[in-house]
Formats: structure tokens, C-alpha cells, sequence
DNA sequence: TCCTACATTATGTCCTACAAAAGGAATTAT
DNA sequence: ATAATTCCTTTTGTAGGACATAATGTAGGA
């Protein structure tokens, strides 16, 4: 495992917009600007960096996807609160991803739901209980496949958003079609995956009437075939 | 709480780049190209979208920030393995993000530090248990500011990479400097902070004894004051 | 057969020009 | 005097052309 690639960088040949775009960077930390700022324009960002408006546009560009900055005729470019997820939604693609990466989301999904319980019974209310219940009761007799991926999603969705921490929920949301397209990879190559021995239903019961590392000890018997997986 | 915001979106006035960028995202999956195949050349895309090299530029230069393509003089582009992270990088500045985020990352990492043990009980070796006592031994009385933060550092990063998975490491990595500037914060706002029951010497020593949810009940008794201030 | 020099070609950079949008100023109407 | 309207100005967005640069493949020579 060749772990020198993550403290030397591989001195890759820089473009000039490579180099603005972090010099902008740079610039921004620098001058400590808050959003809202205003930033100077495209032809005199150019004209200081002795570049051509074009480089500096294909920089800004790039901060203009993530986020960093909002651009507006006439009256310039501010400085934005970027979107820390928005950049990792457009990479987030199983099939862009290699074979190490995938494995490793698929672990983070994991690590994640297992920590979820501190919060949630920080935060947890009566009414989130019994939207659970809901959820749960709709999940009677239906374990075909599109089914039990929806109810997966409802469920443990719900979980999510009880956190109160609108990123944790996203950045989970973000990471289950990956986990699902490597389930679907791992079945395929060595058989049906079993179910846990705690259900959905057996998790809201805990919620009500347990405490967190009841529900802990419960959310990893429910992703026990899962961490089996892993074991191989 | 808006959640409609998440539904439906906010139509923005969307410029050829972004367009562009969205359609080369697209024509990138329908094709299913696997990393390494060529791309069509800069100017055959820009007479195929109908719009001007410059515009295609553009939306390159953000698919090559993300690292989705790699290009090379006279060969042309080459589909590539984004760097899932690389992109977040960019973006996690303490000083770019709202207050709301910060809060919510405050609490990822905790989150993902509960979640730890699992996997570490997985993969952890004797070899690890040796390094992390090293680690450890080298704490004593050394409890100033700068070397408090290296060490912390340097002992739960230890934990990260004994879980084998680079990305779940690499995360917690990008997350600690947004930790870190939360808690200077809330500390100059509320007061130092308490220090944890359970120290790092102790938390070793459940690695060699205990099992994984013993070392859960020791990490989040370690964590404690911060679990407490999200009470506030 | 191997090395060298050259031609080819796609990207990287620069330049100029103009369209479009949006803010600001001046003008007019109420 | 205030409000609405029109025009002007400014800055980004897009287009198209030109050339530098580097890497590839090829042809020629030792």
C-alpha cells in the first residue's frame, strides 16, 4: 500500500488556470471576506494576475460551481457560502468510482449509522416516534425489491432527518445509492444477503422504550449481515 | 424549517456553461465510458453543443477540477477516477461556511467517531495497539494548547488509519480543523471545556481488553463535554 | 535496429468584439 | 416633491480567431 502518495504530491504540471485558481483561493482566505463581499471584476483580477480574462474566468468558473462565489451582471461577483455537498453529489457517481473507494463508502454508510444514536435521542421527539410507526406499518408484506429499497430509504431516512443535522442527512442520502449499487455487486457474486435478526419495527420499539446503547446494540444487529460482509 | 428547499430547485438562471457542464456530465454516463477511454476533442464537443470552444472550456475545466478527466497535450482528454474528496477539500474553509454548517460538521464528527469501533475491532492490530501506546506515551505533561491539538490529532488519526479505509480516514482529517475552529469558538463564547472522563491512555487499554462496545462506552465518556455542549 | 529530426495535432493562452442584463442617472408625469 | 419611465453605463456571458506549446507518430539516417 503505497501511502507515500498522500503525503508528497505527485507535482502534476500545473495550467496557468490551475495556478489562479488557487492564487483566488489564496486570496480570498487572505483577505478574510465574508459573504456577501464584493469582488473585484474579471478584467482587473486578469490585468493583476498577468493573465489573460480568459484563464480567470475558467477559475472562476470553477468557484462558481462550488459555490464560492455568485456571479451577477453589472454589479460583479460575491463572495457565496458554498454548498460542501453539492461538490461531492456531482462526484458521487458508483460508476465513476473505482473499486477502493466504493468498498470504503459503503464501510462510511456503516460507521455513520452506528453513530447516529447519540444524537437521535438527543433530539427525538414524540411526534418523529410515531411518524416511524407509520412508516413502519406500511412496510407489511412488501419485500420484493423496489419495495424494500423504498422502505430502506423511508426509514432510515426518517432516522436522518430526527438528527436535527440537515448535512448528516444529506451527506447519508448522498451515500445510499452507492451502498445499494454495491449490495446489488456483492449479491450478484456471492448469493442472497441475509436480514438482520432486529427489524425496523423492533428499532422503534427500542426508541420508545430503550436508551441509546440499547438502540446501538440494536442497529448493529440489524446491520449485521452487512458487517458479516466485511469480515470476508 | 424550509424542507421544500430540498424538494424542488430554486431554478436558477442557469448560463451555457452550466449547461454544457451538465450535458458532458450526462453524455459521460449514457455512453458509460470507463476511466480511461478518450473524449471527443474540445472543439468537435463545442460543434456538436453548438456553442464556442471557450464555453466548453469552461465546463471542462470543472470537470478536470473534480478530476472526472485528465487531459493531455495532442492525446485529448481521458475519462478519469475523481477524487471524491478532493473536491470537499476545496470547499471546508471554517471561514467560508454559515454558522448552521459548521454546527452540523461539529456533530459529523462526532457521529463518525461512535461509529469508529466497529471497524475498529474489524481490522485493529498488534502492531496498531504498539504505535497508539507510543502515541500515547508522549502525552504526558503536555497539556498547553499547540501540543494538545497535535496530539489529539495525532492519536485519533491513528485510530482512522487503523480502520484500513482511506476515505473514512481522509475525512475525519478534512473535518478536524472545522472541529477544532467550533471549539475555540464555543470555548471563547461558554468557557473552557472539560476534559473527558476517559483519557487516551485509557481508551488504549480497552483496545487490548475490552471488546468494541466496551471501547464505544470508553470513546463516548472520552467525548463527553462535547456531547454535553450540544445540550445547550 | 535504434536513434534523431520533423511534421502533425490537440490543448493552453491570448486578443478583440459584441450581446445581454442590471444598476444608476436623468427625465418626465402625477 | 415624489414616483414612474427611459436611457446610459458597466460588467458578465459568448463568440471566433490566432498562435504557442508539447507530445505523438513518422520518416529518414547511422
Amino acid at each position: 500500500m503505497s501511502d507515500l502518495k498522500n503525503d508528497i504530491r505527485p507535482l502534476e504540471p500545473s495550467t496557468m488556470t490551475d495556478l489562479v485558481e488557487s492564487r483566488l483561493r489564496e486570496y480570498l482566505k487572505r483577505k478574510s471576506f465574508v459573504p456577501g463581499d464584493a469582488l473585484p471584476k474579471e478584467q482587473e483580477l486578469a490585468d493583476a494576475l498577468g493573465v489573460s480574462r480568459n484563464v480567470v474566468r475558467e477559475a472562476l468558473s470553477r468557484l462558481r460551481m462550488l459555490g464560492m462565489i455568485d456571479t451577477r451582471k453589472k454589479r460583479g461577483m460575491l463572495l457565496a457560502q458554498p454548498d460542501i455537498l453539492g461538490s461531492l453529489e456531482r462526484v458521487l457517481d458508483p460508476l465513476l468510482l473505482g473499486k477502493n473507494t466504493l468498498k470504503d463508502i459503503f464501510e462510511l454508510r456503516l460507521v455513520l449509522e452506528m453513530g447516529l444514536a447519540d444524537l437521535l435521542y438527543l433530539r427525538k421527539t414524540p411526534e418523529d416516534i410515531a411518524a416511524l410507526e407509520n412508516i413502519v406499518a406500511q412496510e407489511v408484506n412488501k419485500q420484493q425489491k423496489p419495495f424494500r429499497v423504498e422502505h430502506e430509504i423511508a426509514f432510515h431516512g426518517k432516522l436522518y432527518q430526527m438528527t436535527g443535522n440537515d448535512t448528516y442527512m444529506r451527506f447519508q442520502k448522498m451515500l445510499l445509492p452507492v451502498f445499494e449499487y454495491v449490495l446489488d455487486y456483492e449479491i450478484q457474486a456471492n448469493g442472497q444477503a441475509d436480514v438482520g435478526e432486529v427489524t425496523h419495527r423492533d428499532l422503534v420499539e427500542i426508541l420508545k422504550t430503550g436508551d441509546s446503547e440499547d438502540f446501538r446494540r440494536g442497529m448493529k444487529a440489524h446491520l449485521k449481515p452487512h458487517f458479516d460482509r466485511l469480515k470476508a
